[in-house]
RNA sequence: GGCCCCGUCGUCCAGAGGCCUAGGACGCUGGGUUUUCAACCCAGAAACGCCGGUUCGAAUCCGGUCGGGGCUGCCA
């Protein structure tokens, strides 16, 4: 069993190219099959290095592999058209020699047999049939000499030994052409399977203006690729038993092509978002600490200071629980970090007053005069003082939230507190206090 | 227009004739927890497009209809 991708390097990675990239190698994997990577690039115009890059990239850090290809080799060459033109002509000319193609213009197209039927079986539609009677004599080598997508990617499907092309039902139309080549070559027909579309928000195939639909601006958002993975599979497929959350182990022990469904699917990027605040939440503290402080200094673009790592490390926890994407964690952080500490203007001005005031000056104080300052011993301090000056917790809490971590919304403030240590809450408390009457 | 595909809550998925007064998840609404925001917990609203037929019985089978989508390129 042999299954491929065949992207063109004509855009970055798209949402849709990647899920039928890894419905086919999921299906691959649970079958001991060979899933194939080759590149599609007979439009030579547009495409380009860049976007190949991007593509492989993008496939890689999804956590797909490929056992023959481009990059990774295999009998057929680098895996890419451009480097076969010859071969296309080569058949063109095979074809035009057999009286089944004919010249048009300085074009070469297919002579489409009149008054026949196609007939394929489609792992998730069933029986398919065409009549040739609406199939147009199509071109497989352009005027400047360069093959068409449907004889290109026929050959190689054929050279390569395919023997399940799965691909995007935007193709599905052009099957009887691909089949008719085949036959013309005396190839051996693969099975085919055509995979539901992707849609965006307003039920129209995926595309630039519905917003990011590359995997790599999903990347850059902070998505994780596990998390990505699993919802690419809950697209027109499901292991069953109500399961949403698996790894690529599970899924692979699970999955099916004829089990995927064969209508499309609406991209969500709210689920997305959802279930990469699982993901964020299910990974190891070693490995959230680890991929936390590169995602900020990434931000910052310069290395951490020790103690700022220090601060943040004692944050991280609290910070784990609360974000959607690896992206948020900045905004969550920021106050922990040796940069100019900013206080919102609008936040302060809110929350300031003179019983916050009274608050935060005896909280200083109080301090000041503490040994040690760990969780408890700051959240006791806190907590007294609010009863003895009978000032209530949203009063003093958030005030001294706005004080010490610039903004109403934070990580929790005695944890907020104590990542800070001592000496700059005291100096930030100072601050605000000095404030008062601006 | 022609050809083709598709049709279960707003969205994703379960359901392969009786287990369905249709289940799960996201989102949404309400409540709980609470120092903010989240997270978490509980509850709720929310769908078989429509019409026929087959059958004792249909979300499940068939036909039609309506709706959506794809293709109709010397793009892929």
């Amino acid at each position: 069993m042999k299954l491929r991708i065949a992207p063109s390097p004509t855009g970055s990675l798209h949402i849709g190219n990647a899920r039928t990239a890894l419905f086919n190698w999921l299906y691959a994997k649970a079958n001991g099959g060979t899933f194939v990577v080759r590149i599609d690039d007979t439009d030579i115009e547009r495409s380009t290095e860049e976007f190949q890059k991007d593509i492989l990239e993008n496939l890689r850090w999804l956590g797909l592999d490929w056992d023959e290809g481009v990059e990774v080799g295999g009998e057929h060459g680098d895996y890419k058209q451009s480097s076969r033109f010859d071969r296309y002509r080569e058949v063109a000319n095979e074809l035009l020699e057999k009286d089944l193609a004919y010249k048009d213009d300085g074009a070469i197209r297919f002579k489409v047999p009149s008054d026949r039927s196609i007939e394929f079986k489609d792992f998730v539609r069933g029986d398919m049939s065409f009549e040739t009677s609406d199939v147009e004599d199509f071109v497989i080598l352009r005027s400047d000499n360069t093959p068409t997508y449907h004889l290109a990617s026929t050959v190689d499907d054929i050279d390569y030994g395919i023997t399940i092309i799965a691909r995007g039902e935007d193709i599905l139309s052009s099957t009887p052409k691909h089949i008719l080549i085949m036959e013309a070559l005396d190839a051996v027909i693969p099975n085919f399977c055509h995979l539901p579309l992707l849609f965006g928000p307003d039920g129209k195939k995926l595309s630039k203006r519905h917003g990011d639909t590359s995997v790599e601006a999903f990347r850059q958002k902070g998505i994780l690729n596990d998390a990505m993975f699993n919802y690419l599979c809950l697209l027109g497929w499901s292991p069953g038993d109500d399961i949403e959350l698996f790894d690529s182990d599970f899924a692979i022990s699970k999955f099916d092509l004829n089990k995927v469904l064969p209508n499309s699917a609406t991209f969500d990027e709210k689920k997305l978002l959802w279930l990469n605040g699982q993901y964020i939440r299910s990974t190891s503290p070693n490995k959230f600490e680890e991929d936390s402080l590169q995602n900020i200094e990434n931000q910052l673009s310069r290395e951490l200071f020790n103690e700022e790592k220090d601060r943040l490390l004692k944050i991280f926890p609290s910070v784990q629980e609360r974000i959607e994407t690896m992206n948020d964690l900045f905004g969550q952080v920021q106050f922990l970090i040796d940069e100019p500490f900013i206080v919102d203007k609008e936040d302060w001005d809110s929350v300031n007053s003179e019983e916050a005031q009274k608050y935060l000056d005896a909280i200083r104080n109080k301090f000041i005069a503490l040994g040690d300052f760990n969780l408890n011993i700051i959240e006791d301090t806190m907590r007294a003082t609010l009863e003895e000056l009978d000032i209530k917790t949203k009063v003093g809490f958030q005030s001294a939230r706005v004080a010490v971590t610039g903004t109403k919304i934070s990580p929790p403030l005695f944890e907020s507190i104590f990542a800070l240590g001592k000496e700059t809450t005291i100096a930030r408390l100072a601050e605000s206090i000095k404030n008062y009457n601006n």
